[in-house]
DNA sequence: ATATTCTCAACCAATCTTGTTGACAATATG
DNA sequence: CATATTGTCAACAAGATTGGTTGAGAATAT
């Protein structure tokens, strides 16, 4: 491993902070915690859309919407009228958290030429430059995937201490 | 490994092409280009925006955002006046693709709470559901950075056939 | 019939993305 | 010094995306 002691990349973690997003959308989350809600009670009974909102505090009209979009997507059911609401229609323990990265927000990759099933050929790619990074944003992608995916919506908690922000890898550098 | 035979979530992956954005912006996949340009001709002499533009395919004007931006952070310097252009500050095996990317969007992480360095406690994280994702989102953030930062600018092109979408065996080709 | 609950298209403000314009500052050359 | 060249920077702008809300239905249980 080389040494990198230039100031200015030290610094680069420090300073990036600019604009704290993240990949994933609120949306998503939302439709993430919406789900484990309802992995929750699969089973059990039907869960109306105001208790989820309520528990989850996510708007309730945004998740009409959320609901809607994993319904029409067939991972969840839907009941009308009285006593009714939503239930997941596949079990938790088959859906991974890549498949639900995946149905929201289309692709786990981070450029679209490099995602394996939503594939495409990026306009913008200099077959000699861009490209350069194509089999370094493919294996990011299948680490990814193979991370997401080995995790089920049926999986308990895995409590995080806040001392381990950072400590997850085994042979973190120094 | 479980079945996982249920058609929706078969479904998922070929379905979920929907809006092919992928995560890194186009101004970062620029910025990587810009710098893979600038790795390209490092020692050798100075580059003028103009050359990169061209070279790289990158509308001119938008390129002198992008490299006032790493300028303005330090990783490249710029020299004024006639057969001015840039040049890294920093030899090219010093810089890695993580560094890149933190440079131009902040974090490598999936949820802001999941950033090593750029962390921050989302708002809208309940404590005990979103964050019962955390732990999970911190280690795709590790494997994410363990290999973005295990390539350099320096490295040479790692070629990828067509076949070869989804293959990623990191040391398998010749 | 009525109350309850999901459905869905349309709308909206704010922000982000992808640039462009144009005035200005620095520098090399003659 | 004059001038051409090259980077710097703030402002603007069209279009897309994000994070929602509104409101008019449609289905269902009682």
């Amino acid at each position: 491993m080389r040494e990198r002691s230039h100031a200015n990349l030290r610094l680069v973690r420090r300073r990036a902070m600019r604009h704290g997003s993240g990949v994933l959308s609120q949306k998503t989350r939302y439709a993430i915690r919406a789900m484990q809600h309802l992995a929750d009670h699969y089973g059990q009974r039907i869960v109306p859309l105001s208790e989820i909102a309520e528990a989850q505090k996510i708007p309730p009209k945004f998740l009409t919407v959320i609901l809607s979009e994993l319904t029409r997507f067939g991972i969840v059911e839907s009941q009308r009228g009285k006593d009714g609401g939503y239930r997941l229609s596949i079990p938790p323990i088959d859906i991974t958290y890549g498949d639900l990265i995946r149905v929201m927000r289309g692709s786990l990759a981070l450029v679209p030429c490099a995602s394996r099933f939503a594939h495409e050929k990026c306009k913008n790619c200099l077959e000699e430059h861009d490209c350069r990074t194509r089999a370094l944003m493919l294996q990011v992608r299948d680490a990814t995937a193979e991370l997401l995916d080995g995790v089920r919506l049926s999986d308990p908690i895995q409590p995080v201490g806040d001392e381990d922000i950072g400590a997850a890898a085994p042979q973190a550098k120094a």
